[in-house]
DNA sequence: TGGATATAGACAGGTACCTGACCAATATGA
DNA sequence: TCATATTGGTCAGGTACCTGTCTATATCCA
């Protein structure tokens, strides 16, 4: 008795519920992987970040959270040692984020790591399901705002 | 060109940002009918709530939210004068929450904004495409944790 | 060329979740 | 019946978002 999945909770409920599970799994993979420092916001950072340096402006718009919230992250990185800020030689306001050597070395496993967890809930649930529930989601998300610019995100995330 | 929906974005981002644009929605509902100072987390308790009185704990499990935060929600609503709580006379340890007065009068609004917000986003995006999404994530939620003891939810939330 | 506006980033502060430690009352069971 | 969980609730503290304000620089255009 004590297992059925009865009665619809709300959407916003569901998503919370969903989205808790996924930043769990994300930060799980991340230790197992031996990774415990990196934390899920900080995938954005390893996700958007690029050889010729990035403005912590542009990661917020790419991963689409605050400056604030990118900053951190961004500078928790700095502190470990993944990243360095550089001025902008183009623009006296900004500074450019890169990756050190240690960075270079990490980025590929903390990229990997939403996939990762594509990989697992799709074993669990169908890869098919999970396919439709992004496009489900992206639709929605699409027909929401007007019409936003969007963005790539080959996986990204992990975050939130 | 701006506004393609392109490639994939990741699917804790793409929870992530609809679940933010449900809370906004909420919250703009709640403002609009006027309960400007009830907002998302409180929607949980009125949901949850009933003429019998509940305890903290059970609302806790029915909203899925940890006690500190169904605590504050509870305060809150007290401070603002739509519930009360009284001593359990069947448990000295616990203390049951209650409508007042001016909480019954509000109840109903609040239940509803849930269902407002749920029928709004089908007319955006379909009454049969928002069904789908929420049987999804039900079902995926369902096989996440091997098998959840479940709980109604006629709308709820609203929250998170 | 100079004044309005937009942008990069820092700073201050708030919210809705979370965790863990703790106390008091209750239920369990040898 | 008494030690041992378990549970209701509080307290302290952390996280990942959010908002708004402010300065310096950049951009745009009259």
């Amino acid at each position: 008795m004590e297992n059925c999945v009865p009665t619809h909770l709300s959407l916003g409920l569901l998503l919370r519920l969903v989205h808790q599970h996924w930043t769990q799994d994300v930060e799980a993979a991340l230790e197992e992987a031996g990774f415990g420092d990196i934390r899920p916001p900080h995938a954005n950072v390893f996700t958007f970040i690029h050889p010729e340096g990035i403005q912590v402006s542009e990661l917020t718009r790419l991963a689409h959270v605050r400056k604030q919230t990118m900053t951190q992250a961004v500078e928790e990185l700095e502190r470990l040692g993944y990243v360095e800020r550089r001025p902008d030689p183009n623009d006296r306001r900004a500074r450019l984020v890169f990756l050190t050597e240690r960075g270079k070395g990490v980025r590929p496993v903390a990229v990997a790591t939403g996939r990762l967890v594509d990989q697992r809930w799709s074993d669990i649930a169908g890869s098919e399901e999970i396919d439709a529930l992004k496009q489900a989601l992206q639709s929605l998300l699409g027909k929401l705002r007007g019409g936003d610019k969007n963005d790539g995100d080959p996986m990204g995330d992990g975050g939130s």
